[in-house]
DNA sequence: CTGAAAGCGCTAACAG
DNA sequence: CTGTTAGCGCTTTCAG
């Protein structure tokens, strides 16, 4: 075996047309049983293996389906792909992956990348994008579905929910609990879109109480560490010590901050209390058990996912944009008081 | 724009041939600036993308490196991914990722299905492999590197690491420490190859010194969540109360027995001793600390992507397949008494 | 159920 | 520096 074998050289061991082989190796072409395995078992023989590649360009399908995550190491982003991947498998697509990164910037640059390789779908982290990145998927002429935000302006579909929302929520726990002196731990809201949005609803959410939203402690880039939740929290401790709850952008980030109060024996809840977003395995382990609120991964995952073969099979309603809504949930746990 | 515009578009609108359009494309191929710049305007306002599959199939080359992980969720593989990422980037190359889910069987349909988009090496996690996997893979014509292993019969490429070696290093730091009743928690042997072997490692050096290598508390299977960790640490602490020291096949189980040790009141190191593997940002903010061995994954991706960059640029030294050790650091911490 | 002809959009190889 | 010709390996389309 020098060179490769194409269908070329299966056909012709086989004793077929090439187009015959082709036909073996798809599932609803039809061809009788026989012929199929016989010719089945001349390719294996051959170590022949199908290139995708020709195949796309001739049937102008890729069998891909684009997504871009901010990060590949984060729970969250990782259940929503694994879903995703399940779902769009069963479909017979495959998900290229790209990460941005945390950087519009770097998501415009790959959405380019993504899109040569003709993609038939294109699921992005976000509804926030450079304006250059918003009309390259526009005129992509494949379907874009936005996860994890509710945009206000949406290129095209969406499942997702609002992070500014899920901000009011997790206030409205901790102030029915009596805690009114709450702070902020996040990130630099130049980067992370969807942190900044959950800042703003923390704001809006305090403000609409009447309660004090100028607890904010800004750490580095996004996403914020465990370590940066720590030093966040060290800050906190020594600049605004009257802080009676802390909320974090994320759940690392409410981790480190409590492991912060563990080194310096300030007792979670009963001196202050802690609460996350996102309900990484983390939160329902430490101790004490962090509150947190569940976005739901997977499910946006799946739900993505299925729109995606929908409207691929051409069965889905051609009514516009689709809108899902994967409402989140709040866990309460021992680290507010509750649990 | 009714129909998505091709080169032959391009070039008409531009005045040009089609081959022109093409090496404007590029970055090699000579050509002048004027023509080029005009070529890229024209191209832009046509709403032009250029199509990478058909580049592919003529040129021969898919510009894919494929990589199986056995989780995307996992910060040790993330970060080999991105490092890896990163290396081939600049090499103009991108990673087709599939996650085999410390499933052989699936690592096996995905190398089948990876292979069928032609990529032109690949990189896959670890070096236990399906019978067919491997003959895949041998005969796949591309280069093959085995990461975060050392097979004893390498498929090609190697860069990795001794996971039995790994628990010899962790087993004399335990013993100098003076731990003699010393347990391990790890997940399902059947399924992560990886975790086996440091299983394995770690009741040969118990034997080595003499020690009972008996105290195995086997969760489910891999990867051992934090959960799972908590709950054979429950287990081993009801079962076997005079153990001394407990080792993880990995950080997020050491950090799960940790918060059980937490919830029941027991000290750590004063009445028991953790320690796990992998160096996760988790195991050097828990309170206390945790001991863990570094095996440095992003070293692992990049020396894995600075080999391929050299064998797929052709001035790699011919002489037979490449054997890269990357040498795992053992990191003390206060939940061995240590630090 | 099987086959022959044509061509997907690009680039290798050569010529000028 | 630019153009012409041929064809990558498969599948669409049409015939039988």
């Amino acid at each position: 075996m020098n060179t490769k074998p194409t269908m070329k050289e299966v056909a012709a061991a086989a004793g077929v047309s090439v187009m015959t082989v082709s036909r073996a190796f798809r599932s609803d072409a039809s061809i009788s049983d026989a012929t199929r395995e016989h010719i089945r078992k001349t390719a294996d023989d051959l170590g022949y293996v199908f290139d995708s590649v020709a195949s796309n360009l001739r049937s102008q399908r890729s069998g891909f389906v684009a997504v871009t995550i901010p990060s590949i190491n984060n729970a969250n982003f990782a259940d929503t792909v694994a879903a995703l991947t399940s779902r769009l498998d069963a479909a017979g697509l495959q998900v290229l992956l790209g990460r941005t990164n945390y950087d519009m910037a770097e998501e415009e640059r790959l959405i380019g990348q993504l899109l040569r390789r003709q993609p038939e779908a294109l699921v992005v982290t976000g509804g926030h994008h450079t304006e250059r990145a918003r009309r390259m998927m526009q005129k992509a002429g494949v379907p874009v579905v936005e996860t994890w935000d509710l945009p206000k302006a949406p290129l095209g579909h969406v499942v997702g929910f609002s992070n500014t929302d899920v901000m009011r929520f997790m206030v409205a726990h901790l102030t029915a609990r009596g805690y009114r002196r709450i702070a902020f731990i996040g990130g630099d809201s130049a980067y992370d879109t969807r942190g900044a949005d959950r800042r703003r609803g923390f704001v809006a959410a305090m403000e609409e109480r009447g309660l004090d939203p100028s607890r904010l402690i800004t750490v580095g880039r996004p996403p914020v560490s465990m370590r940066e939740g720590a030093a966040a929290m060290a800050i906190l401790l020594d600049t605004l010590p009257d802080t009676e709850a802390v909320v974090a952008v994320a759940d690392p980030a409410a981790f480190g901050a409590l492991t912060e109060c563990a080194r310096r024996g300030v007792r979670v809840p009963d001196d202050i209390a802690i609460a996350g977003f996102g309900n990484f395995e983390i939160s329902g382990v430490a101790v004490p058990a962090l509150t947190s609120i569940d976005p739901f991964p997977a499910r946006i995952g799946e739900q993505a996912g299925q729109l995606i073969a929908d409207l691929l099979r051409g069965d889905a309603t051609k009514n516009g944009p689709t809108l899902i809504e994967v409402e989140p949930q709040l866990v309460a746990r021992a680290s507010t008081g509750a649990g």
